[in-house]
DNA sequence: AAACAGATTGCAACCGGTTGCAAAATTTTT
DNA sequence: AAAAATTTTGCAACCGGTTGCAATCTGTTT
């Protein structure tokens, strides 16, 4: 009934209880501090039976490391963030690091950000937004933390750590693959026009495009990654003159515009191709079946985690790296078979 | 080009730029401290100057207030999470707290969960579940850690501050709807059989069509609250004897049923009647649009958090509370409509 | 048994803040 | 103008750990 040890133990009392230093307490509880076998077993006893924790901030204020690493987010609307927090919380914790999650979602100054993590003292953070202006990572590393750009793309004027995929090379990816679908008029359906993600994947797709001058193509932008946008964007398109076959940014976006050229009565794949990206779990839905481009978010996240972990490591003179893993169709029923 | 600033200027240096004692700056950015107009100038202006920011982590281990407040979670499959983890963070950064989200997927021992936990320093947790058995709540409770249950239920072992829905009525609201649509045979479809809050939403249901002895009742559990769970499930069922209306417990599980239902040529709602719980955004889709249970996610959210809030400034003599806000459904196209 | 190297230990300072207390300064009262 | 009341200030101890350094212990080596 009673709310029980409440009072935390502290080492001191530790110390007295085993007969020894502080110190010597202090060591037990730290890697490759020197103790002998002895003094160990002492001090070990003693703060089982008061039921000693080592107090983290404690430590923390001494050695300078907090073991918080902030993971920056902006998009808790698509789903596909669910399976990062995931992927990346386990990662994290695994190496022993505690999740701070922040929420950006209606932040726009990088500095007041910063700000933000500064005070957190977090040792590193992990920026997991494909649309974030790159001035936030930037102003991060600028601060002096630690950045790792989790879906990010390579930026010139600050050298940071980047985990991402290649979006031109994605681009170009869902292009070649309805061009082997015949079309004649092939559409690019992008999230947000500011995005780098974005204009990545369209230079990328224009690039193969190029190549193949009598087909026609089309470009417009949803102006989101949500079911709406796509929806209305290809509600919109529908009006005029629609192409055979799209490439949309983003599977929740994909479905939207699937539902849309649905709902006129045309049939997808029969009358419209819709090729996807980032093959989240309702892709698979059998009511859904969307044919995408995948890429590898639990590489990109174990990556990125491990990434974090060796900047945390790192000797003086630490390099940050650019990490750009390949994507990957994954077929099912929304473009037509490929009949080679 | 430099990484700039990257050494942190700490209140000494301060309190000697500004010519006055460490206190004086301290009690500058302590609220309500006491100190002179005339001190507090000199000291903002070395400040700014400085580009000084108090290191949390030291506040933290004098005052004993970490301001981390650890938010639990073990379903990172089900999007309803990403909607809750949006309005968690957004709600306690506006408190002034740091979310740190921990990810319990696969860990099943409510004392290593304690620990963990209790390394952290977190001021309080707050566990978003409605899976996690109530010994893990509790085991923190005991453990001396301010718990608040969101999603959660009254337990009667261990008063804690719960927050979330009335499962039973919510139970009862589906049966009523279903009734209401005239069906001889009604069934629930629920999620994990052992699930407190599966039970409940049983229970409730059951209890009403008690009263309607005439209403044959079928009772089925999809293990998981997953689209194949749901889809498998009721392609069990209509291999039987199917009923005319489902209450699935949750609105993944009801998608995953629906598809089932028409991929075996009938139609929902004509032939098979189908109302969900949570009105997650999915279930908005034009492509979806699934009649369901609504649960208030924003007022149990922020109830959660001012709980939270309060529980820390809290007297001596505070007494959790348990809060059950009503649900309500909301009405789209995989039921008949009401004719009355 | 003396000399020496290596391992273990405790002291004391430090990490960067907060805060009770008494002294100093200021304001109010008489 | 002196006394009393109030506000502001700095000192120094404290939060709970870590760690460099010198002293002490151990075990070898000769």
């Amino acid at each position: 009934m009673r709310g029980s040890n409440k009072q935390k133990i502290t080492l001191a009392e530790v110390a007295e209880r085993a007969g020894v230093s502080r110190s010597a307490v202090s060591r037990t509880f730290t890697q490759g501090a020197s103790v002998s076998t002895a003094t160990r077993a002492k001090v070990l006893s003693a703060a089982s039976e008061l039921g000693y924790r080592p107090n983290l901030l404690a430590r923390s204020l001494s050695t300078g490391i907090s073991g918080l690493i902030g993971v920056v987010a902006n998009n808790f609307h698509n789903p596909i963030y669910l399976e990062v927090f995931d992927l990346m919380t386990r990662a994290l914790q695994a190496l022993g690091y505690k999740t701070l999650l922040i929420n950006l979602t209606d932040e726009t100054d990088p500095d007041r950000s910063v700000e933000l993590l500064n005070q957190y003292q977090v040792d590193a953070v992990v920026v997991a937004s494909s649309t974030l202006p790159l001035g936030f990572a930037e102003a991060f590393s600028v601060a002096g933390i630690p950045t790792v750009h989790a879906f990010g793309r390579d930026n010139p004027r600050a050298p940071l750590d980047v985990v991402g995929i290649d979006n031109i090379e994605a681009g170009r990816i869902a292009a070649r693959r309805l061009i082997q679908c015949g079309y004649q008029h092939i559409g690019f359906l992008g999230g947000p026009e500011r995005a780098t993600s974005t204009r990545d994947r369209l230079e990328g797709f224009l690039d193969v495009l190029d190549s193949h001058p009598r087909i026609k193509t089309q470009v417009e932008f949803a102006g989101d990654y949500t079911f709406e946008a796509g929806f209305s964007s290809m509600a919109g398109l529908l009006l005029k003159q629609p192409a055979e076959g799209y490439f949309c940014a983003d599977d929740v976006i994909s479905i939207g515009a699937m539902t849309a050229v649905r709902k006129s009565e045309r049939g997808v794949p029969e009358d419209i191709g819709i090729i996807g990206f980032n093959n989240m779990e309702i892709a698979s839905w059998e009511n859904i079946r969307l044919t995408t481009v995948a890429q590898p978010l639990k590489d990109i996240i174990d990556v990125a985690s491990a990434r974090v972990d060796s900047a945390l490591k790192a000797q003086p003179g630490y390099q940050p790296s650019v990490t750009l893993l390949p994507c990957t169709v994954v077929e099912r029923d929304t473009l037509p078979p490929i009949t080679d």
